[in-house]
RNA sequence: GCGCCGGUAGCUCAAUUGGCAGAGCAUUUGACUCUUAAUCAACAGGUUCCGGGUUCAAGUCCCGGCCGGCGCACCA
C-alpha cells in the first residue's frame, strides 16, 4: 500500500490542549483542524474508537464514530506506533477528554514493531541505546533528557554569541593529537598515505585564530579520547572551547559561572535544582579556592607545590596511590587533591592555581612560577570545566613541550606531543588571552538530572555486536 | 583491561531444593456508541543470549564465549 508523500497539518496537540482548554465536557468547537502524529494507544468500543495520538508537542485523543469517520473499520485496526494524518473537529468528549472528532484520516506510515510495553515502556539498556528511536517513543524520560541536551546547546550558543564570541570550526583530523592529556584515536588517509589522529581538543587551533585576530572565538564540537567507558565517560563527547583576548583566568571564571548559571536559567527557569535527589545550586558566584588550600584541609597539614616531594609521595602512599617515578611535587599535589577532595565538591566551585607541572599550556603566576593561572570547576564531585590564562611565551612553551616529551619518553602515553607549528604561531604574537573548556555532556547531565552520560547522548558508544 | 550482577515470548517480568516453559501487554479473531494502561472472550506466540559439561532430568549447577549495568583503573 502506498502511503502519502506529504501531509499538510495545521495544528499541534500541545497548542490545541491550551487553546481549547475552555471547552466543557461534550462541547463541540465547530473548528476543523488537521493534525499528524503517532498512534500511542487505541481503545475500540463497537462503533466508537478512541486513539491517543502523539506529535512533537504532546498528545491529543482521536475520537472516531463509525457514523461520521471515513474508513472506520480500518481506523479501528490501526496498530500502536502507526503514523496518521487526521482531519476533524476539535471537541471535548462527554468524559472530558479534548479530542479530534475524526472526519477523514490517512495512514502516513506503518509500524511493524511495537514500542515496548505500553505501561512499562522499554527498560533494557541494550535495546534502548541501540534503538534509541524506539526508546524515544516508549520512554518520556528519554525524550525530555535528550531535549534538554539540545536546549543546553542552544542556550550556550546564544550566550556566547551575545557576548560577541564568533563560532568557528577547526580540524578533527590532525597530524598530531595535542591540546590535552589523553590517548587519541588513530585513522588513516589513503590519498595522503598518512596516519591521522582524531582530535583530543581543539585548543591549539583556536588560539591560532586569536593570533590571527579573531579576539573572541568558540567552538562547540566533538572531541575523541581513546579511554575507558563509564557512566561519566563516552569516547566521543562534546566540548565547548572558548578563547577571549585580553582576559585573564579570573575574567574567565566570572564568564564561566555566569554562562553555566545562565544556561540553567534559560533551560530550567531556575538555578536551584535537585541532582539525583540531592539539592544543587548553579547560582553564581562560585567559591574560588586554591588547590593547595583544599588539599591541605583534606590531609590536615599544610601542603603545596613547595612541599618536599617525599612528603607528598608519603601522603599519597597512605591513600593507596602508586607514585610514579616521573612525578614531581606538582603532579603529586594534583594527585593528592584529586584523591582527597574531588568527590566531595558538590555545589560548583573553582579550584585554582594548578602546578605548572600538570599545566603545560597555562601561564605561570607572577608571584610563583611553579604555579599557573589555571582553574578547574567541579560540580557533583566531577570536573565540569578547565580554563586558564594562556601561555603566550613561545620560549617557555617550547620548554613545557620538552618536559612533556621527556614524560612521553618515560612511558607516559598521555603526554602532550610537541607542536612546532603552534610554537611558530606564538612567535607571531598571542595577546594576553584566557581560555575555557567545558564538558557539555556533563552540563547536560546536571540539567537533565541524569546519572549516566549515555542518557544525554542520543547514540552512545556501544560495543559492536558479534556472532 | 579486572571484579560483581544480569540476559526467559515482540515488550515488561515470574518460574520453590535441579522435576511438564508461565502471566500481563502487544499481535490475530470475535463482542461492545464516551473510552483513558478501556473491558470481556478466544487463538497463536519459546534455540530460556551462544557453545560445551555434570545429571535419570538443567531456565536453574559447572566451564568457555557474546552483550549490557554498576564498581575499579584511565580520564573530562
Amino acid at each position: 500500500m502506498t502511503t502519502p508523500y506529504s501531509f499538510a497539518h495545521n495544528a499541534f496537540a500541545g497548542a490545541l490542549q491550551t487553546s481549547y482548554a475552555h471547552l466543557v465536557d461534550g462541547e463541540e468547537s465547530g473548528d476543523v483542524v488537521k493534525v499528524a502524529g503517532r498512534v500511542m494507544l487505541l481503545r475500540t468500543q463497537g462503533k466508537l474508537a478512541f486513539a491517543t495520538m502523539r506529535d512533537s508537542s504532546g498528545e491529543i485523543q482521536l475520537f472516531a464514530l463509525a457514523a461520521v469517520c471515513a474508513d472506520f473499520d480500518e481506523f479501528a485496526k490501526l496498530h500502536l506506533g502507526d503514523w496518521v494524518g487526521v482531519t476533524g473537529e476539535v471537541v471535548r468528549t462527554k468524559r472530558g477528554e479534548l479530542s479530534i472528532k475524526v472526519a477523514t484520516w490517512v495512514k502516513l506510515a506503518t509500524a511493524l514493531h511495537n514500542f515496548g510495553d505500553k505501561w512499562a515502556g522499554i527498560a533494557d539498556f541494550d535495546l534502548r541505546y541501540r534503538h534509541r528511536e524506539a526508546d524515544l517513543w516508549a520512554n518520556e524520560k528519554s525524550r525530555t533528557s535528550l531535549a534538554r541536551r539540545s536546549e543546553v546547546l542552544r542556550a550556550t550558543r546564544e550566550r556566547c554569541w551575545a557576548a560577541n564570541f564568533i563560532e568557528v570550526e577547526t580540524p578533527i583530523l590532525n597530524a598530531i593529537a595535542t591540546g590535552a592529556a589523553a590517548k587519541p584515536f588513530t585513522t588513516h588517509h589513503h590519498a595522503l598515505g598518512s596516519d591521522l589522529f582524531l582530535r583530543i581538543a581543539p585548543e591549539l587551533w583556536l588560539k591560532r585564530l586569536v593570533v590571527g585576530g579573531f579576539e573572541r572565538v568558540f567552538e562547540l564540537g566533538r572531541v575523541f579520547r581513546n579511554e575507558g567507558l563509564s557512566p561519566r565517560h563516552n569516547p566521543e563527547f562534546t566540548m565547548l572551547e572558548l578563547y577571549a583576548a585580553y582576559w585573564n583566568y579570573e575574567d574567565m571564571m566570572s564568564f564561566t559561572e555566569e554562562l553555566v548559571a545562565g544556561v540553567a536559567r534559560d533551560v530550567l527557569g531556575t538555578t536551584e535544582v535537585t541532582y539525583q535527589d540531592r539539592p544543587f545550586s548553579f547560582a553564581a558566584p562560585w567559591p574560588r579556592r586554591t588547590m593547595a588550600e583544599l588539599a591541605s584541609e583534606a590531609v590536615g597539614e599544610d601542603v603545596s607545590v613547595h612541599t618536599p616531594r617525599e612528603r607528598l609521595a608519603a601522603l599519597l602512599g597512605e591513600r593507596g596511590v602508586e607514585v610514579h617515578a616521573s612525578w614531581g611535587p606538582g603532579r603529586c599535589l594534583a594527585e593528592l587533591f584529586e584523591v582527597t577532595c574531588e568527590d566531595s565538591l558538590w555545589d560548583p566551585i573553582f579550584v585554582t592555581d594548578f602546578p605548572v607541572e600538570v599545566s603545560p599550556l597555562a601561564r605561570r603566576r607572577q608571584d610563583d612560577p611553579e604555579l599557573t593561572e589555571r582553574f578547574e570547576s567541579y560540580a557533583v564531585g566531577r570536573e565540569l570545566s578547565n580554563g586558564f590564562s594562556e601561555l603566550n611565551d613561545p620560549v617557555d612553551q617550547r620548554t613545557r613541550f620538552e618536559d612533556q616529551a621527556r614524560l612521553a619518553a618515560a612511558g607516559d602515553p598521555e603526554a602532550m606531543a610537541i607542536d612546532e607549528d603552534y610554537i611558530k604561531a606564538l612567535e607571531w604574537g598571542l595577546p594576553p588571552t584566557a581560555g575555557l573548556g567545558l564538558g557539555m555532556d556533563r552540563l547536560a547531565m546536571l540539567i537533565a538530572d541524569e546519572a549516566s552520560i549515555r542518557e544525554v547522548i542520543a547514540f552512545p558508544t556501544l560495543k559492536p555486536l558479534r556472532d
